[in-house]
DNA sequence: TATAAATATCGCGAAATACCGATATGATAT
DNA sequence: ATATCATATCGGTATTTCGCGATATTTATA
């Protein structure tokens, strides 16, 4: 995804919506809104290492049912689109939701749909 | 698309990012933003019939650019996730943007991505 | 009735997506 | 070094989407 800018255009935002386009994707997003309840306490809790409320791809499998391998599909599908952020943190991947990605385009569909 | 309820659920929802997943798509919902300066007079102007802000689908298809058959298919892709509405007047098919799921899409945005 | 115009539908091959199991990679611990 | 996790990537099949041309359907008109 293109970085640095205010305002999403077209392409990146047809990117976001082919990442949303698919129920399980949506429901992983959702997921990550409220990590404290939605997932175990030491699955989330990384304070120390500066990525709060980030929760590593196992915990993410667990709780949506599919595969492994695609889970980490969907995370890369929706870290490519800018939707979530990630940070590798010893043999963890944590995944958390890009609260400007969103934000920006809850602005685009205000403004160009 | 389900009708006659004003909160979007998931699966609808998706199916309008599947929607909108297509750049072509996404033109043209926003041309039909603004009938009067995209298209010519003649065709949007149907007020006597109360579809103001209906364009018939040869005038959509030579603003895309793609075939009739894809235009035509890709206005019920759109009908189909409540994003369009549509009125057969005569010989011609009026598609015109349908707020109310647009504005329900808005707030489903807000709440729950 | 015959013709023409506007649109919808059908049938197609090509490309993309949905998922999976198997395997590779990278980090940790013994 | 090796065994073990956690995750990513690879290779596969099945399904869906893309976009087209050809054809069918509907309406208006001669």
């Amino acid at each position: 995804m293109k970085q640095g800018f205010d305002q999403l255009d077209d392409e990146q935002a047809v990117e976001i919506f082919k990442a949303l386009s698919n129920q399980t994707r949506v429901n992983i997003i959702q997921m990550l809104k409220d990590p404290v309840s939605n997932f175990s306490a030491q699955a989330h809790a990384i304070k120390d290492e500066g990525f709060e409320g980030g929760v590593c791809v196992s915990d993410i499998q667990s709780k949506t049912g599919i595969s492994q391998s695609t889970t980490s599909q969907y995370l890369s599908i929706l870290l490519q689109s800018g939707l979530v952020e990630m940070k590798r943190i010893g043999q963890w991947t944590y995944y958390r939701r890009n609260e400007k990605t969103i934000k920006q385009f809850e602005k685009y569909i205000g403004l160009n749909i």
